[in-house]
DNA sequence: TCTATTTGGTTAGCCGGCTAACCAAAAGAC
DNA sequence: GTCTTTTGGTTAGCCGGCTAACCAAATAGA
């Protein structure tokens, strides 16, 4: 998966013009920050896919195998899979699809239940992780390098309260759903 | 254009655990605060995707008819798009096409060149701008609003640090790509 | 016990990213 | 004026998200 810089960002002088266009009462620095926001986390990204794509992984997939190393005889349901990585189970028939062709997962029968087949962690996978898990733990070192203990903190904090403020963004929808009905 | 949560996030304890076993010096509070930022951004996104798609929009069809609203004559060539968007051509094309079916763009050709068709805003494409801005500027005043002045500074510095720091990323796997060739 | 519901999984097909490969036309080089 | 290179665009096909629709099997309920 990538992200789009979009390259040709609107200043802040085009924010408040179009705004004022249209009458509305808008803070141009929000609307920056915003956009800081995407930028500065899609950039990040980028680099962290490319990283994790020269192992031949995705970090969806790199996130499964940590899943099945820490499960209990390295083996999980596609079901358990798609509840912990908070995705559908289509998407990870999919991804498992690809696993298992990459032969770092297999698949065999439970005895117990004919639906389902278990995936399991095969040692090419473990490798694989062992190999990659040294790069990604220094990718995080060496984002926050020069953030001090107390920026660190603050950083965190901020984001907690973008997550919260997530709520917002849904009532602005419920409120336009409303208006649609009338 | 949707993102997973990763529902089962690792706990700092484990990251640790699993850092000591490959006898590696991480800073789980480091990895813990990188995937409080994926969250947070992933969360956010999807809310802003979601009311975006209220609209019969995506995040970039809307970019789109904003590079279009602002484009001489409200016409842009395909590759113009691409370049401003920050996205291959084919990426363009697809989803021109749609933008197309949906009648929110037309496109016309060159009297000059032959090999291309302007993309030109229509009625319909700008009046669904019109009735989508005032939300989507609402999204950047909510999503800060029990941020203090200060506060917002501080994100948009740190913020810049971060993307500043996307450059190690990429000599990680420079390292990476060096010792694969040995 | 038999039926109805829930659960687990796959397939098909859409979306917005990507690369590779191709064609047509414009522009540059000589 | 021709030949080569560059530019603009599309198509095909992969990836990881999604929904809808479906099948098979387990579970619950009467």
């Amino acid at each position: 998966m990538s992200y789009y810089n979009f390259v040709d960002r609107p200043s802040q002088a085009r924010i408040k013009e179009m705004a004022d266009e249209l009458h509305l009462a808008v803070s141009p620095e929000d609307v920056h920050l915003f956009l800081d926001f995407q930028l500065a986390y899609r950039e990040v990204e980028k680099n962290y896919e490319s990283l994790v794509a020269s192992f031949d992984l995705s970090e969806s997939r790199f996130i499964i195998l940590m899943f099945l190393y820490y499960a209990d005889q390295r083996q999980l349901l596609p079901s358990e899979v798609a509840t912990k990585l908070g995705v559908q189970k289509p998407t990870v028939s999919k991804l498992l699809k690809g696993m298992t062709a990459q032969r770092i997962v297999t698949s065999h029968p439970s005895t117990t239940d004919k639906r389902v087949r278990y995936i399991q962690l095969t040692d090419a996978g473990e490798q694989l992780l062992r190999a990659f898990l040294p790069y990604n733990y220094r990718v995080s070192t060496e984002l926050f390098a020069d953030f001090s203990e107390e920026e660190k903190q603050q950083f965190a904090r901020l984001l907690r309260k973008l997550l919260h403020a997530k709520d917002r963004i849904h009532q602005l929808e419920d409120e336009h759903n409303g208006k649609r009905e009338n």
